[in-house]
DNA sequence: GGTGTGATTGTTGGT
DNA sequence: ACCAACAATCACACC
């Protein structure tokens, strides 16, 4: 809920805006012509699917996550999300595999949740089509909330020889630069 | 007031 | 098999 937002304020100082040479946030794109060439899916959108699950976000998209943070902290001026994102997949691409490993881990741990509820919405669909959707609908829900698996945390005891040496070797290679 | 947009890459779903 | 769309984020610009 953001509703937070009688604190926020962020000064609307400008300078709050543009703390670097980032803020591009001025110049979204030319007004005329079409955006990009996805020509703004958010066209797509407009379904607004209420049970379709979100997409699980990538590895990338976790690693972003925690490199926001670490952005913003080192960065505390720079409020631009582009800024992130350049930063974030210059520096994933500079990460070796085996440190993008945990990122790609917890993504897997996601996306198996996505799965489930894709499954979950498929079903829906599915189930949906017929009239009894609206019953169909509250059984789901519950059901759903009753029958969550914690295997996803069955490592969350601590296990910490989980150390798989990576670039032990001389041979760090890694991924082919550039 | 509200919503779209900008930037990143990865992943998935659909055709 | 390939392509397109979408996943988070945050403040601003446009309508």
């Amino acid at each position: 809920m953001k509703t937070a937002k009688g604190k926020d304020k962020v000064k609307t100082t400008k300078e709050a805006l543009k703390p670097v040479d980032d803020r591009k946030v001025g110049k979204r794109k030319a007004p005329a012509e079409k955006p990009t060439k996805r020509e703004t899916r958010k066209e797509k959108k407009a379904k607004k699917d209420p049970n379709k699950p979100k997409r699980a976000p990538s590895a990338f998209f976790v690693f972003l996550e925690d490199f926001r943070v670490t952005f913003k902290k080192e960065n505390p001026n720079v409020k631009a999300v582009s800024a992130v994102g350049k930063a974030g997949g210059q520096k994933w691409k500079s990460m070796s595999q085996a440190e993008k490993a945990p990122y790609e881990e917890k993504a897997a741990k996601r996306k198996a949740e996505y799965e489930k509820q894709m499954d979950a919405y498929n079903k829906n669909l599915e189930e949906g089509s017929d009239e009894s959707e609206k019953s169909r609908s509250e059984i789901n829900d519950e059901d759903e909330a009753s029958g969550e698996e914690e295997l996803l945390e069955k490592e969350a005891a601590g296990d910490d020889e989980e150390e798989e040496e990576e670039e032990d070797d001389d041979d760090d290679d890694d991924e082919e630069e550039d």
